[in-house]
DNA sequence: CCAAGGACTTAGCAGTCGAGTG
DNA sequence: CACTCGACTGCTAAGTCCTTGG
């Protein structure tokens, strides 16, 4: 079933190279096995009881299952929340007999510690299984991603990204979500549309698809609906792809598109500053914040339907303050708003004046819940970009600008002098610069104090040994003066001791230094989404650093195309 | 023009793994 | 050998941006 076209063309020398298709064909030839469902519910065992009102009440199976979710959960900050018991409970009982819903009308009165006490335990007993039965465990899995992992799209064996149907659970968002706690649905063949070529996956036993479609215009293999937000959910192939890697390849070619007009384009925006027309003078400013401060464009969200999260076009007056002067800077404007995933942005810019004024402009006679930009959509930015270069959105310059950052910030910091340890910490510096820019957060690891603690114990400990060697050294270098028939090599050993030291406190002080400056920092983000591969693997081979040290697996499968393509003279 | 739907990328977290260390 | 701690993987939520339809 090969592609003819591509098939043919025996002379390309790999599959980077290989002929697209017409016009919005993604494939010819698709077969898979359809998603992987998750386990059917287990009912809990006799001696495991719910209790209403201190009375033991058995649930009818679908309520218990859902009893369990929210159990399971119980150690969980979340299950304090008002919103996530609200949501849970009213979801819960619409799984309820009518008899159940008559007798349990209070949350407060539910006693899930048995069920809570019986998870703590399966947690447990699965922690504790014998190396023989983990083993076994991991082969059962592994039997699992065989048959269900991989697809045959054209002429290549593919792995899916996501093969497994998601299990039912409490849902859980990020931030103040309001629809915390909410049942998310138990998913069923029936619910499932399945995207194939010719050949159609067998159902599970019993049951039927939804639908079965033959779109060669997408990528998917599989899609339902999800009930909370009322969206869809895809099956589909994993980053290592070649579909995905395309597609990647193309992402940063339209960003170094970007490269050779984004000169003109500030001007541009700049001119468009004096503008007298509103859109375009908020337009300006907009692009001066996305381009500067790598901001997200901040699509508009439904109230209510999920936490309040802002990106540049989204914010309100209240995200924003002006100082007229500020820590000796002047025009600064202080952000302070949730980004995507309740991440908080937080930063003090100097600006330009005329960015300045014109924020004290739009700011004017409005509340501090009125949008920023009330004349301005992501939409009307998008088109506007488009037309200053195709395929040009707010996104591109995230992904410009993080890459370019990335490649000046290696130029200025390695040296081929440097010895590997020391490239790779300049690399590690350069991509936290870029994290910082696009301010990719993470939580500080729970125990990030204690291992701090740890080290600098070792520092210390350290120190006194290094304190020790000397001494010991200044000893021997005084009885080396004073009789010559001591051990010659003495000295020369003492000062060997004295420099080890020296240089295991460096190593340690170094990597405290890396570990405080990445507490709150996330470099995984950009490495994997914003940073072209090729300056890194350029940079790996110009500054003979093994590839490995910078790309663990994963890395380098997806970034195949790249590692495969790029010489070392490559420029982004 | 807008709103909704659809497809795809980007995101942080939790749990597990495995290398390094005492 | 046990322990620790960072690395990695899987998961799925939350964005972006395009298309569709009125």
């Amino acid at each position: 079933m090969r592609n003819s076209k591509t098939g043919s063309n025996s002379l390309l020398s790999s599959r980077w190279e290989e002929e697209k298709y017409e016009d919005g064909v993604k494939w010819k030839f698709l077969e898979h096995k359809g998603p992987y469902f998750p386990p059917d519910y287990t009912p809990l065992p006799d001696d495991v009881n719910f209790y209403y009102n201190g009375q033991k009440v058995k649930l009818s199976l679908a309520a218990e299952e859902v009893a369990l979710f929210f159990a399971q959960m119980l150690d969980h900050e979340y299950t304090t929340k008002k919103v996530f018991r609200e949501n849970f409970f009213k979801d819960w009982r619409e799984e309820m007999t009518e008899e159940e819903q008559q007798l349990i009308q209070d949350l407060d009165k539910c006693d899930f510690g048995e069920l809570h006490s019986m998870h703590k335990a399966k947690v447990e007993a699965r922690r504790n299984k014998s190396k023989e039965e983990k083993l076994a465990l991991k082969e059962a899995n592994q039997k699992i991603v065989d048959e269900f992992g991989y697809c045959l799209l054209d002429h290549h064996k593919e792995r899916i990204g996501n093969f497994k149907i998601e299990p039912p659970g409490l849902f859980r968002g990020r931030g103040e979500h309001p629809k915390q706690g909410m049942l998310k649905k138990r998913i069923q063949p029936e619910d499932v549309i399945i995207n194939c070529g010719a050949s159609i996956p067998v159902p599970p036993a019993g049951h039927q698809w939804k639908e079965v479609r033959h779109d060669n215009t997408v990528t998917w293999l599989a899609s339902w609906n999800e009930n909370i937000q009322g969206s869809i959910k895809y099956i589909m192939l994993n980053a290592n792809s070649k579909l995905k890697g395309e597609k990647d390849w193309q992402k940063y070619e339209v960003a170094r598109k970007l490269k050779t007009c984004v000169d003109t384009i500030r001007e541009q925006y700049l001119e468009d500053l004096k503008a007298k027309e509103m859109v375009t003078r908020q337009r300006a400013v907009a692009l001066y914040f996305i381009d500067k401060l790598a901001l997200r464009a901040g699509n508009e969200k439904e109230e209510g339907e999920t936490a309040d999260t802002v990106g540049c076009c989204s914010l309100r007056v209240e995200h924003i303050t002006l100082h007229k002067t500020l820590d000796g800077n002047e025009c600064v404007v202080e952000f302070d708003f949730l980004g995507k995933d309740c991440i908080r942005y937080y930063n003090k810019v100097p600006v330009i004046k005329k960015v300045f004024k014109s924020l004290k402009y739009f700011m004017k006679n409005k509340d501090p819940g009125d949008n920023l930009f009330d004349r301005l959509s992501t939409t009307k930015m998008n088109l506007h970009l488009s037309s200053l270069m195709p395929g040009l959105t707010a996104k591109v310059f995230r992904t410009y600008n993080a890459s370019i950052t990335l490649q000046e910030q290696l130029n200025a910091l390695t040296n081929k002098s440097d010895n590997v340890a020391e490239k790779i910490l300049s690399y590690n510096r350069a991509n936290r610069a870029v994290a910082i820019l696009c301010n990719h957060q993470r939580a500080p690891p729970k125990t990030f104090d204690q291992s701090m603690a740890n080290l600098q114990v070792k520092i210390d400990a350290r120190k006194e040994m290094l304190a020790l060697a000397k001494t010991e050294l200044k000893q021997a270098e005084e009885e080396a003066k004073d009789k010559d028939s001591t051990d010659p090599k003495q000295v020369e050993r003492k000062k060997a001791a004295v420099q080890r030291c020296e240089e295991q406190l460096l190593k340690m002080e170094v990597q405290a230094t890396d570990r405080e400056e990445n507490k709150q920092i996330a470099l995984g983000t950009s490495k994997l989404n914003y940073l072209d591969p090729r300056i890194s693997v350029a940079w790996c081979k110009n500054m003979g650093v093994p590839i490995e040290k910078i790309y663990n697996k994963t890395h380098r499968d997806k970034f195949a195309w790249a590692i495969h393509m790029t010489e070392e003279d490559f420029v982004f």
